[in-house]
DNA sequence: TCTGGGGTCCTAGGACCC
DNA sequence: TCTGGGGTCCTAGGACCC
């Protein structure tokens, strides 16, 4: 059997933590840029605030019901996911948890006998609230799809549920398979949803469960849609990651704070991001052999998003795969500077790494010098940069004013990881 | 005027090799 | 006129997730 731990609301459950007075009020907050609304609490969807739109188009309605708003505020979400999923390990047991993303975690729990499963859920819920200060959900069910169906059938009845629904029977997982729409399966997203209702009319997931695995393997992505039926149907065949698995891209990507033209800014911002990029790939101790760049001007034509990446895209493979920031700046700039044309009103750029090996494991080059003392002075400087605080030691190409920058107007105090903007108490 | 960011897996088809 | 077959690797694109 496993479990899923969902935080309910996650981003606006942590701003709640700080801020009693607005714990039964309307919150949601924005995506990076005050873009679009990324969580809401169920005050604000209560109101018609759907998730993912952009904000200036629920302005109105979230002035007239006075919801608090609040720019994302990361550093405050990573410290408080970092304590939740802790807190599971000691529970569960750290080999049993799969870090699935920042709010959710599937928990094995086959070692935990079949009666003692309504109580281990309870366990998991009772402790992690009581130590975080952060409400979740637990779906329980013999595969991870049917846990997932579980855990939104427990969001969706929190008061007959007390937000935990255990599915150990065939009875149960009928009854709520038949409660659950179709678009809200996970592996179902909209396009799927769409084809699955105007084409062969079904409605809710029993229904799909019901169809045969041929016809899931032609209409529904191949074997993805396969093993998705089998979830479906008890049949667990999506099984625990393993955790030492390394990421096999990383990207860092922005929206500019407004548009950007310039290329001694583009410069700035592609070398702040390949920072960023760069402090990632060598956290989990792996080096890069192929560097991506991307430079984007707007990609909506009236509200449809329309952007043809190939234009403004430029990629290069390295002689030797490389984890060293100004090695990596090097290039990225020089894409950068490839890809830029004068005049033109850019509103993003990005950058992805990929061709990933681990670091211990780089290949010397025969045409090349070695590079040991540039992995020295990398760690010399994430150890000052991870310990104290972010860009503690800059790279000058990244820039020092950074007018480019997002905006982030509406960003609370990072409460858990800064000193200075620690919380005050009478 | 204002529209996020960072990932995953799978498949088809072309290039290339013997 | 007739023009192999099988394997591997890579890339682009399509779907999905939170």
């Amino acid at each position: 059997m496993y479990a899923i731990v969902d935080c309910n609301s996650f981003y606006c459950g942590c701003e709640r933590l700080f801020r009693p007075d607005i714990s039964k009020k309307p919150v949601v907050v924005l995506s990076n840029n005050d873009g679009c609304i990324i969580s809401r609490t169920d005050e604000a969807k209560l109101l018609g605030i759907d998730m993912a739109v952009p904000y200036y188009q629920n302005k109105e309605l979230i002035e007239k019901n006075k919801v608090s708003v609040f720019s994302s505020n990361y550093n405050l979400y990573g410290d408080l996911s970092a304590r939740i999923m802790a807190t599971l390990s000691q529970v569960a047991g750290k080999e049993n948890v799969e870090v699935y993303s920042v709010d959710e975690a599937f928990i094995d729990l086959h070692q935990v006998p079949e009666k003692d499963l309504q109580k281990m859920a309870e366990r998991l819920k009772e402790t992690v609230e009581m130590w975080t200060g952060i409400m979740v959900s637990v779906g329980v069910a013999p595969t991870k799809v049917l846990s997932k169906v579980a855990n939104h059938f427990s969001k969706k009845n929190k008061v007959s549920t007390a937000g935990i629904m255990v599915l150990d029977t065939p009875e149960k997982i009928h009854s709520v398979l038949q409660a659950t729409g179709i678009e809200s399966i996970w592996g179902i997203g909209r396009r799927y949803a769409l084809k699955l209702h105007a084409v062969f009319g079904l409605e809710n997931a029993a229904e799909l469960s019901r169809m045969p695995p041929e016809w899931a393997r032609k209409n529904l992505g191949g074997i993805v849609g396969v093993r998705l039926l089998a979830e479906l149907n008890g049949q667990s065949c999506i099984y625990l990651k393993n955790p030492l698995e390394k990421k096999k891209r990383i990207a860092t990507t922005r929206m500019f704070g407004r548009p950007v033209s310039d290329i001694k800014e583009i410069r700035e911002a592609v070398a702040t991001y390949i920072t960023r990029a760069a402090e990632k790939l060598r956290r989990q101790r792996s080096a890069a052999t192929i560097i991506e760049v991307f430079v984007m001007t707007n990609a909506y034509v009236n509200t449809e998003y329309e952007y043809n990446p190939a234009s403004y895209y430029r990629s290069r493979q390295l002689p030797q795969p490389s984890a060293s920031t100004p090695e990596l700046i090097h290039h990225a700039v020089q894409l950068a500077e490839e890809l830029h044309r004068p005049s033109t009103r850019y509103l993003k750029a990005g950058v992805l790494l990929s061709g990933i090996v681990p670091d211990n494991s780089i290949q010397a080059n025969l045409f090349l010098p070695p590079v040991p003392a540039q992995k020295q002075l990398m760690e010399a400087i994430d150890n000052i940069n991870f310990s104290m605080r972010n860009d503690m030691i800059k790279y000058a190409s990244a820039g020092l004013h950074k007018h480019w920058k997002m905006r982030q107007e509406l960003r609370s105090p990072r409460y858990t990881t800064r000193w200075e903007e620690l919380p005050f108490t009478r």
